[in-house]
DNA sequence: TTAATAGTTCTATGAATATCGAACTATAAT
DNA sequence: ATTATAGTTCGATATTCATAGAACTATTAA
C-alpha cells in the first residue's frame, strides 16, 4: 500500500503557499476542492491538460500543504487542509478563494 | 521629466499580485514601505543584493500593481497602493501581512 | 561644465517552472 | 494471469525568473 508524504503544519511557508496559488491551474484547482470537499483528478480534465501535467500541480500543492492526497484503491482523493492553512495563515485562504471569485479571468 | 507607467486598478489580477508575493524579497519590501509609509530605495541595502536586482524587484512589484513608484528629485519613492489592493482584493494583503508577522523565516 | 547621486536598462547566466509523451506502479475487475 | 484504471515518475523542452555587472539616464550639487 503506497503512501505520499505530507508536510507537518508547523512546517507550511508562507511563501509557498502564495507560490503555490499563484498559478490560474492550481487556484482553480483549490476553488475547486474547497467547493466539492474531497475530489478525485477525474473532475479536473476539462483544464485539458496532459494528466502528467495535472499531477504536478498536485505535487506542487501537496508539498506547500495547500492539499492532502490520500489513496483509495486506485483514485487518488484530494483535499484542502482548510483548518491547518486556517491556523497557520488566518484569512490568507478565504481573501484569495473570496477574490477569485469576483474574478474576470 | 521621467514618469512611470503603472497598472491600472481594474486591471489588476490576483495571480499576478500573488506572484509578486510570493518572493521572500519582494514580500519584506511591502512589509517594510507599509511601515513606513512611503520609502525611498536606500533602506532596502540590508538586503546584500546588487542595485539592479533590487531594481527588478521593484518593477514586479509596480507592474502587478502593488506598490506605486512617484520621481522627488533623483529618489524614487514607493508605496503601497494599499486602498486599491483592499479594494480589488479585499483581506488578501491584510492577511497576508499579519501571517508574513508571525513567521519564523 | 563637471562630478556625484539614485536608479534604470541591457546582457548574460544558472536555476526553477509548466508542459508533454512515454514508461512505470499499484490496485481492481475479469 | 490478463486487462483496465488511475495516477506517478522520468526525460526532454521551452519559458520564466532571480541574480549580477556594466553601461546608461536624469537630476542635483559644486
Amino acid at each position: 500500500m503506497k503512501k505520499i508524504p505530507h508536510p507537518r503544519k508547523e512546517d507550511l511557508e508562507l511563501c509557498s503557499v502564495l507560490s503555490a496559488l499563484s498559478d490560474p491551474v492550481r487556484l482553480s484547482i483549490v476553488k475547486e476542492l474547497i467547493g466539492r470537499g474531497e475530489c478525485n483528478c477525474s473532475f479536473f480534465c476539462g483544464f485539458s491538460l496532459a494528466k502528467s501535467t495535472m499531477s504536478h500541480h498536485f505535487k506542487v500543492l501537496r508539498e506547500s500543504g495547500l492539499i492532502m492526497t490520500t489513496i483509495k484503491g486506485t483514485e487518488y482523493i484530494h483535499s484542502v487542509r482548510k483548518d491547518e492553512l486556517d491556523s497557520m495563515f488566518p484569512g490568507v485562504l478565504d481573501s484569495v478563494l473570496k477574490s477569485y471569485d469576483k474574478r474576470s479571468k
